[in-house]
DNA sequence: CTGAAAGCGCTTACAG
DNA sequence: CTGAAAGCGCTTACAG
């Protein structure tokens, strides 16, 4: 039998109405509490916060010092159901140790919350198909724009993105179909200036140590399409899985040379792979570059310290950060329109370390 | 399709709720058009997606149809403020471009989007004050748990966490007045390990080049105190801005040298820093590490294999990703409560490349 | 297993 | 410059 008696003088109604007012127990403040305190009303309150231009002076400090003793912060998810702004953006990304993508992230994160914006991160590794289900859980959260990386996207999400309207940037790839805006380079043409690179340098048996996701292959197509264009055809591969690294890099160049003893160039799909298989070509006496040209992917700034001797390909990933963040805010800001779609290509530089 | 018929003559009073209903545009698709396609409520459309096993499964079936024709996504801004529950944790960190720092971003992402939290990422630089108005910021957002970075946080910043009563979990460093929970290392630590390791390779000069962070000033803290012990007080310093990069260390080494030539081993602040200094003392015909021992911190994977005259202290990023995130997880489903504090030193070990 | 009513904490659209 | 009323799209707490 329960001892505990419900206290007997409230009326019925009264106290359904009093359960239910309190569910999730008491929470934190909230803005009528604020309103309360400093003799306005709730509307003021917001108005201090959102539009404190609109606010008398005097109103203004008086609701401030309320705000700074009692501790306030508004409530944004409310804030933003009630005025259809997140004040969010997501922004989708492969992963973020890599450090290429990182620097983008830091610079558009950076300039995103300068202008009032929080950014919701969502890692979608290198699969397609993860990146359709994330979205979903990303524009649960009512984003006012997105941030994708590549162009390699399914049509469902593709559509779905139009759908919702809100304005988005892909970036780090170039096509001629952008969903709608678009910061980025063409992973073809880095391939083919690569082979080119090689070619100007006398190889005459290149060969390739990537991954396979979109943006890599797109590089291996550039890359064979110019070797074509010479007559080679027959380009050996050696395929790893993201992510790189510097151990992949150190195991694919013996399996290459392996298959293939006479190559006289390797593109990598990144640096750390790059100088993998320079340590390999070290512990097997093959002298880079004069026997064997290494290329990698990204320009790190430790890389071009520590070795001289590898060629690589710089891309600007802050370049791309930032002007990601550009794009979303000047149409968030209504500066652009829909009717105007942007497109900007950063472009890449090859580095040849030994000239530097 | 015969969905979209504008309903012909409304009268007038009915206009005027339209118009408030409206405000905002026409929005996309709410939980009750779903309830209506499906014939069900919005209570069920509701269960569907938060508790999806007390819905009977020809109606769990049905209504995922529709949700799926519809392409219906929840929002998540209602149903957190409806809820209380966000189904956010917040990730306050320096920077993302370091790559130590991303190691433990990425898998805390992870490991907290397995279990059905999405990440609002904060950049909070390096300085403190710059921490706590973006704490505001993200508190506004109603996280249901925090991961910090450091142990140096405000005096105001900590109370409001323990205020606001979420799950917070400080990570990088090692105290005994944690906020909440902790996972980390001690960075004095560290100084004093690095310092013994010079000792006993026989150095008697030893120098420091660092920012003085909060947790850069630790290790120096630690490393001066173990010289201390053996009557080296007059340790030459050299002080970096964040964020340290190769260049920083490049012109750091030279400057010390400068005003002490006879410097015999230098602790950098990280592996950067120390990879710079290498390359200066290679200009300067300095042997490394006979003639002038370098310790960096973080142990790169690049640097293992493109610098192995180089020292260096490895910690691992991922191991506080995950634990942070198992702790905040733990907390969160209630398996541990308030009243049992959790705290994880993952130390460090002193990587000595040549003998590896 | 399912639903009608009320409420979460803000902001919009008016009006004054 | 300020406020009263209504609504944003969900979920909770009941009841059946």
């Amino acid at each position: 039998m329960s001892t505990i008696k419900p206290a007997p003088s409230i009326e019925h109604a009264d106290a359904t109405v009093r359960a239910k007012r309190t569910r999730g127990g008491p929470k934190g403040l909230r803005i009528t509490d604020v309103a309360a305190q400093a003799g306005v009303s709730p509307i003021t309150v917001s108005r201090v916060f959102n539009n404190p231009e609109s606010v008398a002076p005097e109103t203004l400090e008086r609701v401030r010092q309320v705000v700074q003793k009692l501790g306030y912060v508004p409530n944004r998810l409310a804030g933003g159901l009630s005025s259809a702004r997140s004040r969010l953006v997501a922004a989708i990304v492969p992963t973020v140790s890599h450090s290429l993508f990182s620097e983008t992230i830091q610079v558009f994160s950076e300039t995103m919350s300068r202008a009032g914006y929080e950014v919701l991160l969502a890692l979608s590794g290198y699969s397609a198909s993860n990146e359709e289900s994330l979205l979903d859980t990303v524009l649960s959260r009512r984003p006012e724009g997105v941030l994708l990386t590549g162009v390699a996207h399914t049509e469902s999400l593709r559509g779905r993105l139009k759908n919702v309207g809100i304005p988005v940037v892909e970036t780090w790839d170039m096509t001629d179909t952008p969903i709608d805006m678009l910061v980025g380079f063409s992973h073809y043409q880095i391939g083919v200036a690569v082979a080119g690179h090689f070619l100007a340098r006398g190889a005459r048996r290149p060969a390739l140590i990537s991954a396979n996701d979109a943006r890599a292959l797109a590089r291996r197509a550039g890359f064979r399409e110019r070797l074509a264009q010479e007559g080679i055809e027959d380009v050996p591969e050696e395929q790893v899985a993201p992510p790189s690294s510097v151990a992949h890099g150190k195991r694919a160049l013996p399996q290459l040379l392996a298959r293939a003893r006479d190559i006289d160039a390797v593109f990598c799909g990144s640096d750390l792979l790059a100088i993998g298989a320079l340590g390999a070509a070290r512990q097997m006496g093959v002298q880079v570059p004069s026997q064997l040209a290494i290329c990698g992917f990204g320009d790190l700034e430790f890389a071009t310290e520590t070795t001289p001797q590898l060629t690589t390909v710089r891309v600007e990933g802050t370049r791309i950060g930032v002007n990601a963040a550009r794009f979303l805010l000047d149409r968030l800001s209504g500066e652009t329109s829909v009717a105007e779609p942007r497109a900007l290509d950063v472009g890449f530089t090859i580095v040849t370390r030994e000239s530097a």
